[in-house]
Order: structure tokens, then sequence, then C-alpha cells
DNA sequence: AAGTGGTCTAGACCACGAA
DNA sequence: TCGTGGTCTAGACCACTTG
């Protein structure tokens, strides 16, 4: 065992980038929503080079700290975002917003689809999916491949958002995964974009006492 | 050398790297465990920098494709990786797994705290720390600071794992929390990791009815 | 000694948005 | 036009593992 208050190992430098931005954020300097500074000035101000600046600016912004508009400028994420890789928010407005689509569109591809493993039900997939994004999205082959599969497929996907809660289902679903009187489901809503375009949304119903998500992060 | 000017394909150069890879793994080429090229021989092979290659494999390896050891190579992961971001997983063995470190250390530091947001309970966080990471835990003031911004202070994280699941709580944690009598609860297990020492465990309850997690995923 | 990943530099060209 | 982020290069030094 050694000493850990003091660090042997010194720090890489897009850490140490990361946490004097994190610093001027967490003590108020850089509000949410506000200006952070460019990738330039960082250069400048620390002295070290663009591609370290830019390693620390984009890990902020896939961890959800910052964001950044290309030619504009990198700024504050607007949700509390010095704490956790994931963010717990209040579940109010966010999935009304998130059903508003396939309820707004026209046409819309609609899939239920019930996983098994051994004969035990998994997994209730409950997917829309958007016919500018793939238009033979009926005619995929579902046994083989999965719809989340075949999206990457035919139109890659750029981004996906997970929503995750727990809940006890409505009977139906109950009866498809073959549950338990009480027993609560771990809920995903994924959404997914293709360029600019929402691809598809999805609600994943899962044995809430039998699956679990994972997710791991590299700080 | 490179004309990146009449270059009409819209993925910059380590998404076809990343591509590359991804298609040897689902090919079957590069089996689960399996070591893949090293990044000198991605150069060679694609003609491309390091700089980019090294983009390339950090980006799969923190979605956890690909998994490397410095001064070894780099391996495919041995959980299905070609998936989705958030890995679904059977639950049997893995939760014993990580209970087992608080059980089988002589002395650990343990908290149990309620946050409360306007009087209403948000999360109960049943935390372990391990003294050889943060020996001044105890000390801390967690009116004013969460234990994990603390940790992170102390003995910067370098690895953050989550378990989420559904559950319907025990009855202290259903006490604490005000949940109605079905209402399920959103759990969430949190190991970090400090350097190779692991830094706590932690369970968290969630009222599921009132709040959610959420991830977003740029690919 | 050779190979590996981990990091860093000091430039460069590009597309995009604002002025 | 100018500043911004997005990407890429062709080197480099380091710590570490393996033979």
């Amino acid at each position: 065992m050694r000493a850990a208050a003091t660090d042997l190992t010194p720090l890489p430098l897009y850490a140490k980038v990361k946490n004097h931005v994190l610093q001027q954020i967490r003590s108020g300097e850089h509000r949410p929503g506000a200006r952070v500074q460019s990738e330039h000035e960082l250069v400048r101000e620390l002295r070290v080079s663009r591609m370290t600046v830019n390693r620390a600016v984009r890990e902020l912004v896939r961890s959800g700290v910052l964001s950044r508009i290309a030619g504009v400028g990198t700024f504050v994420a607007d949700f509390r975002a010095a704490g956790h890789p994931l963010q717990i928010r209040n579940i109010a407005a966010v999935i009304r917003e998130q059903l508003a689509l396939p309820a707004a569109t026209r046409l819309v591809f609609h899939s239920l689809i019930v996983h098994f493993e051994n004969d035990v039900p998994l997994q209730v997939e409950d997917r829309y999916v958007n016919p500018a994004v793939a238009p033979e999205y009926l005619q995929a082959d579902f046994a083989s491949i999965t719809p989340h599969e075949y999206l990457m497929e035919v139109a890659p996907l750029r981004r996906v958002e997970h929503v995750v809660r727990a809940a006890l289902p409505p009977l139906p679903i109950r009866r498809l995964l073959k549950l338990k009187p009480h027993e609560a489901a771990l809920v995903i809503e994924r959404t997914t974009w293709s360029k600019s375009a929402r691809a598809s949304f999805a609600t994943l119903h899962h044995p809430g006492g039998r699956f679990e998500l994972r997710g791991v992060f590299d700080i």
C-alpha cells in the first residue's frame, strides 16, 4: 500500500486540462449554458498543444459536461454535469416529449418483438421506426438479426439516448414476460438518431428480478 | 500526401478505422479474447497516422468493444460488444462478486445517506469505501459535498461501472424513500476504481415512479 | 532488445457560422 | 473575413511487458 495523498504518477496533461475546465464549472465561474474558452484560448492559457486540448474537451463533451457547436463555440451543458457519468433526472416532461414523435408522424413502422433465451422471455421490444430512414424495415427478418442491428446496417446511427426507469408494467407486458404478481420491470426507452433525423424510438421491458443493465465508463 | 479535399466520403478516417476493426469482429475473424492488430500494424495496414488509429481504438475500448493492456496488446472484449452501448446481462453471478469485496475486507468505511430535494427523498445511498483509498472519508462533510465528489477529489477515479436493475426494495429502504405499496425502485450498483484498487461500492435506490436514468452516447 | 500502448507536439486543411 | 470546432499528420519520448 502506498499513500494516496501524494500522487506519484502525475496526471496526464489532457486530464489536467479537463480538471481545469471542471474546476471553473464547479466554482461557478462557468455557469450552465455559458461559453467556455475556445480550444485555441486553452492552448495559449495552459501552454499545451491543441490536440491535447481537443482530447480533453472531446471527452468532457462525451461525458455530458460540455456541448459544442462547430463554428460557434463550447458551452457548459444545461443539466447538472459535474457529477456522475449517468445523469439522474426528473421524469416529468421528458418521456412525453419522446413519445410525441410517433404520435405526430403520419406513417410510422411499428414492431413488437419478444426476445427469448431458452424459452424464458428476456425482453419485450416495442419499436417505432422512421420510414424515411429504413424504408425496408418491415421486410427484415428479425429472427436472424435484431432491429437495432438492422438499423445500424441500413442507416448507421450517430447518437443513442437511453432513459432507464423501474416500473410495474401494464398487464399485456406482464403476461408476455411472465412476471410474478409484484415483480418490477426494468424499462429502457431508447431513441436513436441517424444524422439529424430521428431513426427510431423503442421501449424495452425486462424482468427486473432476472436482468440488469451494465455500463462501464473510463474517466 | 493525403488529399482530404477530394475525400468525398462523409465518414472521418478514425471512424473508418473503427469500422474496419468492428467488421473483423462481426465477421468472426477476431473472436472474443483474441488479439487484434497493434496500433502500428493498423498504421501500416490502413496508411493512416498513429494518432488516428489511437483515437479509433481508444473509442472502441471506451465503448466496451476492445480492451487493451499497455505493453501487451489489444484484445476483443469478452462480452458481446458489437451491439448496444449498454449491455444487457444475466444477473446471476455478477452481483455476488461485487459484494464480495466489502465482506472480505477487514475494515471498510460505510455510509448510509438519504438525499432530499425539497423534502422529497430522492435517493438512498448505501456506500462502502476502501480506507486505503480515502482514509479521511468518515471526516468529510457530506452536507456540502457528495461522497462521489469527495472521492473524486481525494483519489481521482479512473473507472466507474454501473449495474442498473429494477426491484421492490426491502422495507427499510421503502420507508426512507416513502414508496407507495407496490412502487418499484430503480437500483444502481456503482463500483469505482482508483488506479487498480477498488475505491468504493455503492447501492443507490431511487423511487421508480419519479426518477429515471439518462445516458447519451454518440457513436 | 523489441514491441506495445499512453501521451504529446506543432503544425496543417477543412466546413461552418457570425460579422 | 475571421474564429470556431473537426480532423489529420509524422514524428517523438515514456513506462511497461515479454522474450
